[in-house]
DNA sequence: CCGAAAATGAGACTCGATATCAATTTCATA
DNA sequence: TATGAAATTGATATCGAGTCTCATTTTCGG
C-alpha cells in the first residue's frame, strides 16, 4: 500500500558519454526545446529546463512523481503541476514519449537523437527492456499506408517475464 | 466537459452471422466463461451472462461505462463494480481484452474466436481500425526469442488520423 | 430446505492527472 | 533600465477511472 516504489532516484548520464560530449548533446537537446517553445510563444524557464535535464540525465523510464521527487530535493518549490504540464510540452516537441506503464502510473522516456524502439515490460520486476526491430517497423508502416492511416505516434509494449524472472511457478 | 460521450450503445451483431449460426457462437462462449469459472469455483451469474452478451453483441470496443449504461437500462439494479470485477474476469480467462484508450479509459473487444490482430486509433473520430500483419508478428516473435523474454500478452497501438479525418490543417 | 461460500451493489476511497487562480516571473518594448 | 502584458508557477481544489468495503442477497451442494 506504499504510495509509490522507488523514492531514490539516481541519476547519471545514461549513454556514460565523455564530460565534453555529454554537454555538447545536453546542449543541442535544449536548444530543440527552446526553439520548440519559442515557436509557441513560451518561455525556457529554470523549472522546465531542470526537468529535462532531469529525463536526461536518468538512467531509466521515470514517472512524473519520481522526476518531481528528484527534483524537490535540489528545488523544494518545484510544484507537481509543473512537472505534469513540462513533460506535457516534452511530449508535443516530440523530445519525449510516453511509456505505457503496469498500474496506470505512466513513465517517460528520452526520445531525442536516439533510434526507434519499442518495449517489453516485465511484470515481475518492473524493467523494461528495450529492443528494435527494422524489419517489424517495415511491415508496420506498409500496414498503415495500406489502411490509409496517417500515424502521429505509436505504442507497443510487449508484457511478460524478463530473462531473469522466469521462475517456475507464481507462488 | 461531458462525463462521457456515446452514452447511447446500439447493439447488434459483430458479425452480421445468421441466426442460428450466432446463438451457436454465444453459446460456446457461454461455456467457456462458465469453464473458467468452475474451474476457480466460481458461478455464472445473470450479472456476468448480461455483461458477457453485451460485450459479445457490441459491433464496436466498449468502455466499461458504455457497458455499465447499456445494461442499466434493462437492468437497473445493476452496479458499475460488477461490470469492472466481470471484465476483470473475461481478460483472466481470455475472452476479453483491453484496448488502452486514448484518454486513460480502458476500452474492451472480445478476442474470442477472433484472429490476432492490432490498432490503429484515429484521434480525431476515436476509431479503432483493427489491422493484422502475419509478418510483423513474426519479426515481434523472433525479437522476443532473441531477448529470452516470456510474452504474456501485447499491446500495439498506432495513433493518428484515419482516412476519412486527414482534414488539411488543426483549425 | 439449510447454510456456507460466493456475489452483488451502494458508496467510500485512492490516486494520477487536470483545472483554477492569485501571485510571480519573463521579456519585448519604450 | 523601467514598464506592463503575457506567460509561468505552485498551492489547492477537483475530476474521474478504477478499487475496496461491507452489509445484504443469491447460489448451490448436501
Amino acid at each position: 500500500m506504499a504510495t509509490h516504489q522507488n523514492a531514490e532516484v539516481i541519476l547519471f548520464p545514461k549513454h556514460a558519454r565523455q564530460p565534453t560530449q555529454h554537454k555538447r548533446w545536453l546542449a543541442t537537446i535544449l536548444q530543440t526545446f527552446q526553439e520548440h517553445l519559442v515557436r509557441q510563444g513560451l518561455n525556457l524557464t529554470r523549472q522546465r529546463e531542470e526537468i529535462l535535464r532531469c529525463l536526461m540525465s536518468a538512467d531509466r523510464h521515470l514517472s512524473v512523481e519520481e522526476v518531481y521527487d528528484a527534483l524537490k530535493k535540489q528545488d523544494p518549490t518545484l510544484g507537481r503541476a509543473t512537472v505534469f504540464r513540462t513533460v506535457k510540452l516534452l511530449q508535443e516537441c516530440g523530445l519525449v514519449a510516453e511509456v505505457g506503464a503496469l498500474n496506470g502510473r505512466s513513465k517517460f522516456e528520452l526520445k531525442a537523437d536516439r533510434p526507434h524502439h519499442d518495449h517489453m515490460v516485465c511484470i515481475e520486476c518492473s524493467r523494461i527492456i528495450e529492443f528494435q526491430s527494422p524489419m517489424m517497423e517495415r511491415f508496420q508502416d506498409e500496414a498503415i499506408r495500406r489502411q490509409g492511416f496517417v500515424a502521429l505516434w505509436h505504442r507497443h509494449e510487449i508484457f511478460g517475464r524478463c530473462k531473469n524472472c522466469q521462475r517456475p511457478r507464481r507462488s
